[in-house]
DNA sequence: GATTTTTTTCTCGACAGTCGAGAAATTTAC
DNA sequence: GTAAATTTCTCGACTGTCGAGAAAAAAATC
């Protein structure tokens, strides 16, 4: 509201509209946009002939005769358009997907994380030789990729592409757009994990329900903790964050965290803090590096044919995620909450910890128990993630730089 | 986003801007709108022609001969153009202020809010009378009543007028559009006190700082406890929100709070706590109902002296304060944090308990302690912030309702 | 006092965008 | 083969912004 509008922003914007119904609701026709979008049929005539002079959508060949009158011609994204690579980087490996404008995935693999001590500086050296064998294996034009989209767990600066702190690299900072922009004119951004799969949920939630969708929370449950919140902004658009949950306060001088810190969520709702407590480790005991889930499972089937140590350990992890749920909550507004990571295979012994945990709060006490419910297929989220929002940021990028020149 | 651009929207828009430059730098001429604003002179002139013909702005009368050249010719709000009611809250009263379109305060009076047992019910007919009593004393017609800005302590619904609790009458709700709706047409808006103070403060940094503003947080010590939050959004727009900081959960199972949960910030940091602690009243004592300022007065003299329980008291509200900022900061970001409130009188005895509740974060720990100020003149600020938001309501309802049709 | 300079405001034509209505295109039904 | 149905395309009207330059009006200069 500061800045001045004009008539081509007018232009841009309802652009950008019709190229994001054509993502929704996939290829449609001259007057399904129309209806989409609530342009007039004129307006979508001009909109349409100058995102296909400018080489951005096509029409599509064959249509289905569906009924009488003249046929329809479905508009579809150009393929060739332009393409993304998604990094997806987890604590094991790196995954490189390659897409293309259309969302069709056309390459993937992964390269397995050294652990090796000399950590950032190495690490995004092997990224950026990640990237070059995308290229490399797809004979695409480096030119032609347009979005570099990186997902990581751990705190990202929410304006530029710069990973603050994450569990891998602690506070050794990586600015990708930095290291990436001698090789890439590609634009570069970076996401936290647990906030894309909450994109990712919030836009399925949102093709369900329409307009009664408000907000929504993910909570990634793992060897870190990681949270995304998504809420829908009072002008109809969406605002998605990654608070740094994992570490916040749960306890003034408790239990010593990872990050060195004491009392963090993470160090009574991480795999390592539940370890350390059914272990009876003392708390201020520097903790495990990595703990391999079969380690866990075994505390979990303790746990659950009754051993009373393992069961505690559970429950007082379940306790600092209610705790720490019931605060967000507070700061926010009520709303549901979708648990998801590895750790969700643990929620029978979670569950009665987080609920007691919520409710000892006031906001729950006087507005109820919020929803919880587990969602399995982390990955997929993450992925789904990275297209709602690469390819979003794409199309803004493409009407505002490209569509005015043509070809 | 999600919905459709046109070119009326553009002038509705580019209108508003125009208002809130004339609000924001005082009265202007042509030329200063078009500098402030980015607008070609061609389509000041188009703006301020509409909207003097709509009887929204004028042009004034005497102007200073400047220099040589055409003399300027300053446009402003008429000031008949509309009026506002401000409604301040306050635990002991309620506070009417008329202003006008240009923002100038024209009657203003208080009533003294009668601490009768059957709350919310008999307290909105006291709104009524108050509200009608503004209009007899000042012969204005009410159909000139734009707006009608409510702020309380408390937690306030975001999208409508009603207070969902209270310290005063608890959860019992109050929903002011409803209760208004017969007796008026103007727009009713209701704000957390706080948030406004938060909302005033930013805009005032904003004046100076310009683009490096980005965040603030404001808190209010009292007899409860208020946070208001605002942020700059990515489009150069302002988000504030009033969490609901007071009633955030401090520590599970700890002192009874005034709204019955356990462990409150509030039963730490309010004044009735500090109150408790320093004379050792066991934690789960039903909290009193109204604390006089002057006993805390003497518990911070005695504490001064070094009187050991008495300090204990302000450093334990000051470590329930500390580590609940630091929560809201791991959710947010690292920003300043301005102190506000009839308790800041105390802030020297609080302070350390502060700063260290802050040290405890991984948050603080990693990006260093937020500015902390103390800001005094509260009441200023709430009043500053009603109008701010407030005449911005105005300006954006006037222009979409009224512009297209002129007189 | 007339003329020039300077500054501000106003006006005009060009251009960009949206919209409604109706023409053109193209298929199915009879 | 013609009528009906449906979709796409095109045209003129309307609204908006912008740049350039004309008009207005005061101070400076001669």
């Amino acid at each position: 509201m500061l800045t001045k509008s004009s008539t081509e922003l007018v232009r841009q914007r309802n652009s950008v509209l019709v190229l994001a119904t054509l993502r929704r609701h996939g290829p449609l026709a001259h007057t399904e946009i129309s209806d989409h979008t609530r342009l007039s049929s004129a307006t979508v005539s001009a909109i349409t002939a100058d995102l296909e002079k400018a080489e951005i959508i096509e029409k599509s060949e064959q249509q289905a005769a569906s009924g009488r009158g003249r046929p329809r011609v479905l508009f579809r994204q150009r393929r060739d358009c332009g393409y993304l690579i998604v990094v997806i980087i987890s604590s094991d490996a790196v995954q490189y997907s390659l897409v293309d404008y259309s969302g069709k995935l056309i390459d993937r693999f992964s390269e397995e994380r050294s652990h090796d001590p000399d950590g950032a500086a190495r690490f995004v050296n092997g990224v950026r030789e990640g990237l070059s064998r995308v290229l490399a294996r797809s004979r695409i034009s480096q030119e032609k990729v347009l979005l570099i989209s990186i997902s990581s767990k751990g705190l990202v600066n929410s304006s530029e592409p710069v990973l603050v702190w994450s569990p891998i690299f602690g506070s050794d900072q990586i600015d990708f757009e930095l290291a990436l922009k001698p090789d890439w004119k590609a634009k570069v951004i970076l996401d936290n994990e647990t906030l894309l799969v909450a994109a990712a949920l919030g836009a399925r939630e949102e093709n369900v329900k329409g307009a009664d969708f408000r907000s929504l929370a993910a909570l990634s449950l793992g060897h870190s903790i990681g949270l995304g919140i998504i809420r829908r902004t009072s002008h109809g658009g969406h605002e998605v964050s990654a608070p740094n949950f994992g570490h916040m306060l749960h306890m003034a001088n408790g239990g010593l965290c990872r990050c060195g810190t004491r009392g963090c969520i993470e160090a009574y709702a991480g795999f390592y803090a539940i370890l350390r407590t059914a272990f009876e480790v003392p708390l201020d005991t520097i903790p495990a590096k990595f703990v391999p889930v079969a380690e866990l499972d075994k505390i979990a089937a303790r746990a659950r044919q009754g051993h009373r140590i393992s069961g505690f350990a559970f429950r007082q992890a379940g306790l600092a995620l209610g705790n720490g749920l019931s605060r967000v909550l507070s700061l926010t507004e009520r709303m549901p909450i979708a648990i998801t990571g590895p750790g969700t295979r643990y929620y029978d012994l979670l569950r009665q910890g987080i609920e007691e945990g919520l409710g000892q709060s006031h906001m729950v006490r006087m507005e109820g128990m919020p929803e919880l419910r587990v969602v399995a297929d982390e990955q997929i989220l993450v992925f789904e993630g990275h297209l709602n929002r690469a390819l979003a940021v794409i199309d803004e990028d493409i009407v505002v730089a490209g569509v005015q020149g043509g070809d």
